[in-house]
DNA sequence: GTCTATAGGTGGATAGAC
DNA sequence: GTCTATCCACCTATAGAC
């Protein structure tokens, strides 16, 4: 019924994803569109109506590549499989994971609290499943909060240096690098002899 | 002699370290030093000079840090010892390091050339420190490249978990996590028995 | 439901008087 | 060297005609 609605949905989406944030205007919408900026106000309240719906879209599609992942059969597997879905999401939803991720939080608390209570749940999970990996001997005696944090820096930070262009690779050879260096971090957790 | 000038920038500087660099306008810098804007012009070119500076400060303040770190006796103190200045760094200038180290680099080039020359060049230096401990028997056997990768990934992945606020812990606490898990990563570098 | 017109705000930068 | 006045571009959002 209501296309326009969904066309101007769309737009909004599109400047997001190809100029970011600061590149959301009503006045570029509704060009995009074909109608007068005004018009938009008949279908959303604002400007952060717009926003907050790309925000839930971003995070539902996030969630939606998360969740396989803990169906894996092992902890180690269900661990590898949500770095896997993390640098999967990063690399089909580069802006929204710059806007989500890389955003420093200000004074004024910018961050939005959805975007926070998915952060902190995937972080509980990280920490459960290296839980279990202590417990069954897949890694060394650890203190299960500080390995979650050590492998969840080592993923983020692999992922933010590639975004912000400072390793000089393509998303092919990155993932590469990636799987490399992530396999290569978890077979060091294993327990020592020494 | 020309007080204003340096007070123009010291507003400018100010400005960007309290709100960001979309917090720095000329108007607002005006008004911060007491004149109109246009009197700004005649002491810099445009606001790109003025960003320019304020950039420059910036890789100087870091550059200060890091160079002691390659004065430490052994390659292990050096590596630790760049990574405190790394961290050093993002706690006393976190506006610049967030707009330096965690901004997307957007299909127009829009980072410096100064700033990816620093970059590569402390990449280089933690290669070589890398290889040195991969050498004299303090890492075990692997690419230094990969290696070096790891613990630029998990220095820069923690400081920046930190900065967006994903940790939830203040300056000192995130200073000991930090000294905690960048030691232990250290500590799983070492040659393996098995 | 969309239009025009407009209010009221941000910003960078220049011309010409003083 | 600084001022006022101004131009231009951009933005969000509303009022009221159609």
């Amino acid at each position: 019924m209501n296309e326009l609605k969904e066309r101007i949905a769309a737009a909004a989406h599109e400047l997001f994803t190809e100029h970011g944030p600061e590149g959301v205007s009503m006045r570029k919408i509704a060009q995009q569109v074909g109608v007068t900026a005004p018009a938009i106000y008949r279908h959303y309240k604002d400007k952060g109506e717009l926003l907050d719906g790309i925000i839930n879209d971003g995070l539902e599609k996030l969630q939606s590549r998360l969740a396989p992942a803990l169906e894996a059969a092992t902890p180690l597997e269900r661990l590898r499989r949500m770095g896997d879905a993390y640098l999967d999401f990063a690399i089909e939803q580069p802006t929204f994971f710059d806007y989500a991720f890389m955003t420093p939080k200000r004074s004024s608390g910018s961050i939005s609290e959805e975007l926070q209570r998915h952060d902190r749940r995937i972080f509980r999970h990280a920490i459960e499943q290296v839980t279990h990996c202590i417990h069954d001997g897949t890694f060394g005696p650890s203190d299960p909060i500080e390995v979650a944090i050590r492998v969840w820096s080592t993923v983020h930070g692999l992922i933010t240096l590639f975004r912000t262009g400072r390793l000089g690779l393509g998303d092919d050879q990155f993932r590469e690098t990636y799987r490399r260096t992530v396999d290569q971090m978890l077979a060091d957790l294993r327990p020592r002899n020494d």
